[in-house]
DNA sequence: CCATGTGAAAACTTTCACAGCG
DNA sequence: CGCTGTGAAAGTTTTCACATGG
C-alpha cells in the first residue's frame, strides 16, 4: 500500500515556482508581513492567484479560509518540502575558472542549507590553495574526497567536453544529485537528478523572444494603420 | 487577417530544445558529420525522435524523407531563427561583480553573434577601466550609453534590491530584450521580454528531485522486500 | 525500404467557477 | 463576507501511429 496519494503527482512547473513562493516568504517576513493572500503572492511573482493555491494544495492545505496564509507557517512548510526539515547539504564544485568562482562566492544558497565543502581543478596552481575558504583539491582526488566528506551535490563548472568524465566520476563516488553548467547533456545513469543550467542557452533563447515581441508589435502597428476603423 | 499562420503556435519548450539542437548541430559539423536523423539527434539530448521532428517542423521542413537532415543546412536554418541572418547582438552587463566578470569572460555566446559592448557598475575603483577588453561605465551614464550605443541585450548581474530600478532604467533606453540574474521578479512592462536565471533557485530544485528519487528507491526497494514473488 | 511530417489520442497544465469553511 | 481548495473545462505539449515521398 504505502503512502502514495494518487493526488501527489507534482508538476515540474509547480516546484520551479515553489523555490520563487520561498524566496519571496523569506522578504515578506523581512519585512514583518504576518499574513497574505494568494493573490497577494501571485501579484509578487507575475502569476496568478489560482495557480498559487493549486502550488500549495498539491503539498498540503497551508490556508486559512477568509484571511489567507500565514507568512511564518507557510515559510517552514515550503522550506521543509525543499529541505526536509533542516538538513544541511553538502555540496562541491568542480572546476574553479571565472564561473565556478563566482558560484564558491555567491551567498544566496547559504541561507536554504547549501554548504559547499571541497573544490577541484586541473590547474595545479590552484590545488592546494583556498577560495572563499573552501580547499581546493586535484580532480584525480574527486572520488575519494566525495565519498569520504558524503558530499550530496556535485556542481559542475568545467569548460565543455571533459563534463561527462567529471559526472561519471560524482557518480561513482556515489553523489546524489548534479547540477552541470557545462554546455554539455549529461545522461543520468541511475535515479540520480542532474539539472542543467547553460549560460549561453539563455543568450539564444532571449533573441528569439526580442524578435517574436517585435514581429508582433509590427504586425499590430500594420494592422492599425490598414484599417483605420475599428470592426 | 494578416500572415498569422495558424500552426506557427512555437511551444516554450520547443524554444530550450531548439538552441541545444543548435548547439549539437555546431558539434556534429565540427565532427565532419553530413547528415542525421531525428532519432540521431534525439538520442544526443535524451529526448524522443518525435519530438525533434515536431520542433523543427513548427519552423518548416527542412528534412528529406529516407534520409534525414543534412547537417549544414539545418544548422543555417536554425540559426536563422535565433539570428534572422547573420545579425549581431549587441550587449551590456550592469554589475561587474564576481559574476558579472565570470559572464564577460565566458567567450560562449560569442559565435551566436553576441558580443559585449558595455558594462556599468557602482564601484568608482572600476568606473574607467576595462574588464575583458570591455569599458567598465558608471550606473548613472547607464542610459545614455545603452542609447547611443544602440545596446540590445542588457545582462542585470547586481546583487539584489537594485535590480528593478536597472531594468526600469534599461527599459526607459530602449533596451530590446534583459536577461535577469538578480533574485528578483521583474515585470516586463511594455512587450521587452525579460528572462529571469535564477542559480540559487537551481540548487532548490535540484534538492527537490534528490528526495523524491531517493524516496521513489526506497518504496521500490520496499516493494520488492514485502512481496518476495512477482504478482 | 527508410525517415519525415502530421492528424489524432493521450497526458499534462492552467484557468474557470464555485462550494464550503473561518 | 472573503479567501481557500478543488471539480470540471479549456488549453497546451507530448506521444502514437501512419500516410507520404525520396
Amino acid at each position: 500500500m504505502s503512502t502514495t496519494d494518487k493526488t501527489t503527482v507534482i508538476a515540474k512547473a509547480t516546484i520551479a515556482r515553489m523555490g520563487m513562493y520561498l524566496r519571496c516568504l523569506l522578504s515578506l517576513q523581512q519585512q514583518g508581513v504576518k499574513t497574505l493572500s494568494s493573490r497577494e503572492l501571485a501579484e509578487m511573482m507575475s502569476v496568478t492567484s489560482e495557480q498559487v493555491r493549486r502550488d500549495l494544495a498539491s503539498f498540503g492545505r497551508f490556508g486559512k479560509r477568509g484571511s489567507g496564509y500565514d507568512v511564518d507557517r507557510l515559510r517552514l512548510e515550503v522550506e521543509a518540502i525543499f529541505g526536509k526539515g533542516s538538513r544541511r547539504w553538502k555540496c562541491c564544485i568542480v572546476g574553479v575558472g571565472s564561473l565556478g568562482t563566482a558560484l564558491l562566492a555567491s551567498r544566496n544558497i547559504h541561507k536554504w542549507g547549501f554548504r559547499y565543502v571541497a573544490a577541484f581543478d586541473n590547474d595545479p596552481a590552484k590545488v592546494g590553495t583556498r577560495i572563499e575558504r573552501v580547499p581546493v583539491y586535484a580532480i584525480e582526488d574527486l572520488k575519494a574526497v566525495v565519498r569520504k566528506e558524503q558530499i550530496a551535490i556535485g556542481v559542475i563548472a568545467v569548460p565543455g567536453p571533459s563534463a561527462r568524465a567529471i559526472a561519471r566520476s560524482l557518480h561513482e563516488a556515489g553523489i546524489r544529485g548534479i547540477l552541470n553548467f557545462a554546455p554539455q547533456v549529461i545522461r543520468e545513469p541511475e535515479k540520480t537528478p542532474v539539472l542543467a543550467v547553460d549560460l549561453s542557452q539563455e543568450f539564444l533563447k532571449l533573441s528569439f523572444y526580442i524578435q517574436r515581441a517585435e514581429e508582433k508589435a509590427e504586425r499590430e502597428e500594420d494592422e492599425i494603420n490598414a484599417s483605420s476603423h475599428v470592426e
